[in-house]
This record gives structure tokens, sequence and C-alpha cells, in this order.
RNA sequence: CGGGGCGUGGCGCAGUCCGGCAGCGCGCACGGUUUGGGUCCGUGAGGUCCCCGGUUCGAAUCCGGGCGCCCCGACCA
């Protein structure tokens, strides 16, 4: 497999991810260049993601909620860090009903502010707490420069927001979901993350600390997939988020918020496509099994579609997502091919001969080309497919974790760690420089700290550069 | 904002140096053929060659001016 196919540079990729999946930019009006298209293949990816959290969020407590697309200016200016790091990138409506608007409107980048509004009014009591909320929406942040699926004007995601009676609690809650997040990641997406916290640069923009899984895509860039922040009091006393406590004094609340978006659609893309195009792990694929009948003439037509009628229903019955490929004037070859490329991982051939012997040619996805045809017997294959969907999940999670460890190295020296990201690779590193010295190496290397991971195993080198405090072990990597 | 590149049918491009009928591949429509790894053949629809001006008998092509987009960097999930 070369790692250029998997690129958003790559022409190969490229030309297969804008049909298949969606394009980033509108061609025709230029000013909402960047914005996003997701094609329907795509959105059920991206339906699949939001599935798999949403279960997760509901176990843990959490509700879902609604709030305003359009912010009033003066609430995102009430936290001072939080409109320092954002302004840059607001879009904001100044004219509204054919009058110009006596105060702007922001188009929310995040919804911290007009939550923390909401908030305030619905805490009174210790007994309001924790409140736990999510929300799915849409966010638009200007960036300079956009990338498909990577970094678009506008993107979905979901975004938490708690508040907490302790500090503790909060921390908790924060920890909490970044877990949940990267068990999603692993589980689900097949995407070995590694979890760690944020250097102070890297900080969300009014946050106490946060959290990160960062992802190894197969161009070797790193992917921040999701984050948790705890928030402090930062945002509770800039909104006035207090309650009663038992104590019967006011205390200000300690909030959080976490969010992963769709652009965790362009780091399955980017995780595990391969040069015929996508490769879906089970899980998240729109189509677990596609059938494939395949005829000659119009007698063998029945009989073939009689038998693809019942595996379809068997598989249905199962709980399996199956999709059967009935054009017509396509070669079975031609669906082949069109299949693979949108990353179904199991493809179940039915023809006349197995028809006749009772037995179907499955094909997986994650095994290139034939290597991953076998002949199965028809009786017993919900059983049969549903082991084999198994098996892809875990063998595409494997590749990923095989193709990223192989591509982290430990340096022990700030000429080693030069080399390696140089590279392309992943470096650990002891870390105890300053926000200057992380400067540096981004302007030397072109690599920043992706996180500070929270497992180590072992121990890395010597320090990289020496400053004040103690060395962290550090991720330095080229990043999205 | 700095550096590079490109604007030609829905998509991808050739043609531009050296001016002479607007082309190719894919896709699309129709007919036939084929179907166990991207069938083949035929017919057809589809164009402001980015825009404006100039040179010329004649401009996609040359000259002048303008606009737009993409890529690399800075910002960032």
């Amino acid at each position: 497999m070369s790692e250029q196919a998997v690129t958003a540079q790559s022409e190969d990729f490229s030309r297969w991810y804008n049909e298949i999946v969606y394009r980033a930019d509108l061609a025709a009006p230029s000013p909402v260049r960047g914005c996003v298209i997701i094609k329907p293949y795509g959105y059920e990816i991206w339906e699949g993601i939001k599935a798999g959290l949403d279960r997760r969020f509901k176990a843990t407590g959490h509700q879902n909620a609604y709030f305003p697309l359009f912010i009033p200016e003066s609430y995102i200016k009430r936290e001072a860090q939080h409109v320092e790091g954002f302004s840059p990138e607001l879009a904001v409506v100044t004219h509204a009903g054919g009058k110009e608007l006596e105060e702007p409107l922001v188009v929310r980048p995040t919804s911290e502010t007009v939550i923390g509004e909401a908030f305030s009014d619905w805490i009174q009591s210790y007994r309001d707490l924790p409140l736990l909320i999510n929300q799915w929406a849409n966010v638009v942040r200007w960036e300079l420069r956009t990338r498909p699926f990577l970094r678009t004007a506008e993107f979905l995601w979901q975004e938490g927001h708690t508040a907490h009676a302790s500090e503790a609690e909060a921390e908790e809650e924060t920890r909490q979901m970044l877990d949940i997040y990267a068990e999603f990641a692993i589980e689900d997406a097949a995407i070995p993350v590694i979890k760690g916290e944020k250097s102070r640069l890297e900080r969300f923009a009014g946050a106490l600390r946060t959290y990160t899984i960062e992802a190894m895509m197969r161009d070797r860039r790193a992917l921040q997939s999701g984050t948790s922040h705890n928030l402090g009091q930062n945002f509770a006393k800039a909104f006035d988020i207090r309650y009663l406590a038992e104590s019967n004094l006011q205390e200000y609340c300690w909030t959080t918020s976490w969010g992963l978006s769709t652009r965790m659609v362009g780091a399955v893309v980017m995780t595990h496509g391969d040069d015929k195009g996508l490769r879906l792990p089970p899980k998240l694929a729109p189509h677990q099994v596609v059938i494939v009948p395949i005829y000659r003439r119009d007698a063998q037509r029945a009989a073939v579609l009689e038998a693809v009628d019942k595996l379809q229903c068997q598989l249905q019955d199962g709980g399996l997502r199956v999709h059967v490929d009935r054009r017509e004037g396509h070669s079975p070859g031609f669906k082949f091919n069109d299949w693979e490329m949108r990353g179904v991982p199991i493809r179940m051939e039915i023809g006349p001969r197995d028809v006749e012997s009772g037995k179907a040619v499955l094909a997986r996805r994650d095994l290139p080309g034939r290597a991953g045809k076998q002949f199965v017997t028809q009786a017993g294959i919900v059983e049969t497919v549903r082991e084999l969907l198994a098996d892809i999940q875990r063998s595409l999670l494997e590749d990923a974790r095989a193709f990223r460890d192989a591509h982290i190295q430990e340096a022990g020296t700030y000429a080693e760690l030069r080399e390696i990201v140089e590279a392309g690779d992943w470096a650990r590193a002891a870390w105890a420089g300053d926000d200057a010295q992380e400067l540096a190496v981004k302007d030397e290397t072109g690599a920043t700290i992706r996180c500070f991971p929270f497992a180590q195993p072992e121990e890395p080198g010597a320090c990289v550069l020496t400053g004040r405090g103690s060395a962290r072990v550090a991720l330095f990597a080229k990043a999205y």
C-alpha cells in the first residue's frame, strides 16, 4: 500500500474522495469556499459515528439539547481568553431583516458562551448539579486555510457542556469524556488514538486544561480527533453560573466542554484508506455486507435473485446492514471495484454455481484484492458473516496500530527529535521547554507538541531542552 | 499577506511556445452486445476556450489590463 494514495493531496485519493464522500468546497460562490457538502454516503458514515457516540453519552447520563446558531457578540467577549482565541476566525452577522443590527451576531464557532448564559439561569441549587448537556450542531470557524474534511469553514460536531459542584468532579468528567472518545475511536472507528494533555499553546481558548486524542493518518501526519476541556471556573465566572451549596453559600460552578466533529470521518478515511479506496470499519460502515448477484441468462437470473433475496433476509434478520446491488447493465467486475472503492467490509458474490452448491463467495475488504476471497456454505451464513466482520474490525485496528507504532520513535536529543520529525515520523521526547521554545521547535522542524501522553510505559532519554520545571514526555509530530 | 501554479462541455485534461474548422478520456442519453474482477461496438446530447480591450484577413493561442481558483506557508478541531 502506498502512503501517497491516502493523502488529501494525492491524485489517486482525491479522485474517489470527491466522488464518494463529499467535496469540501463549493465551486460557484467563492465567499463560502471551504464550507462543507457531505454526500449521502459520507453522511451515513457520520451517522454511524453519531450513533456510536450518542449511545455512550446516554449511558453516562448526558441529555441532548439545542442552542442558537447566532450568538450576541457581547457574549463572546465576556471571557477574555476565549474572545482572544476565537476573534480572528469569527463570521459575524451585521445585517438582518433589511436593517443593520444594533449588536452584531456571531455565527457560533463553539457554544460555551450561549450555553453558559443558559446554564446561569438553569442552575440555582446544588440539587441542579451536575448538569450534563450535549448538542449536535454545526459551527463555523473562518480558517485561513481549509482542507477537505480535516478543516472546513463549517463543520458538524457534537459539543458537550457540563457544570459541576466541585473541581474534582469537573476533572473527572473531562477525563471520562476523553475516555469515551478514545473508546469510540478504538472500538468503533478502529483508530488507535493516543490520549494526552495539550500544551499551553494548544489549549482551548479559556480552558484550564485541554485533553486530546491524537491519531496518525497514513501519511503519518497527526490529527487531533477529539478534545475534552476542563474549563475550571473561567466560564462560570464570566457567565455567572452559580449555585447555592448545601452550606447555604453561593458558589461558582466548575464547567467542562468536549467535542468531536465530522473531522472523524476524515480520520476514518485517512487512517484506513488504501489505493483502491475506502476501507470502512464494520461498526461504522453504512453497508456491512453488499451482495452482488451474478447471472448470465434469464433462467439463471430468477434462481440467483431468489437465493439473494433469501440471504438478504437472513442477514437483515440477524441485525446486519446489508445491501443488494441490483443494478442492471453493470458487470460483476465493475460492481466489485465500485464497492471496494466505497469500503464495504464484506462483499458476497452469489452466482449460478453458488446457488447450485449452496455456497457463497465472501470477499473481505481489509485484505488486498483476491486474497480476501473465500468460499463458505450458505448454511449458518449469519454467524459466518458476523465473525468475519468482527475479524475485519480487529484487523483494521491492528493494521493501524502496527503502522502507528512503526512510526513513533524515541528522541534522546534535540538533534534526534529534529531528524525524526523532519523525516515525517512522530517523536517521543522528554520536554521541559517553555512556550517560546515550543514555538522555536515548530519554526525549525514544522512539528508541534501533539500532546503529553497519559501512558508512559517506558522512560525516554535525556531532556531535549532544559527549562524550568520538570520534564514531561511529549509527542512531537507534524499535524493537520 | 508572501511564494508557486492553473482557468477549455458535468469531471479530468490536451491544444497555447510556432495564430488557421473546438479536441481527447471519463461520465451522461439511446440501441445492440456482454455479465464469476473496472465488457465491447455504434449513435447522440452537451462549449461565453474566465472577463474586458488591443494586434490581425483570422485569436483558446500573441499583447495590455482585470477577475477567479488551487497548492505551499502564517491562523486553527
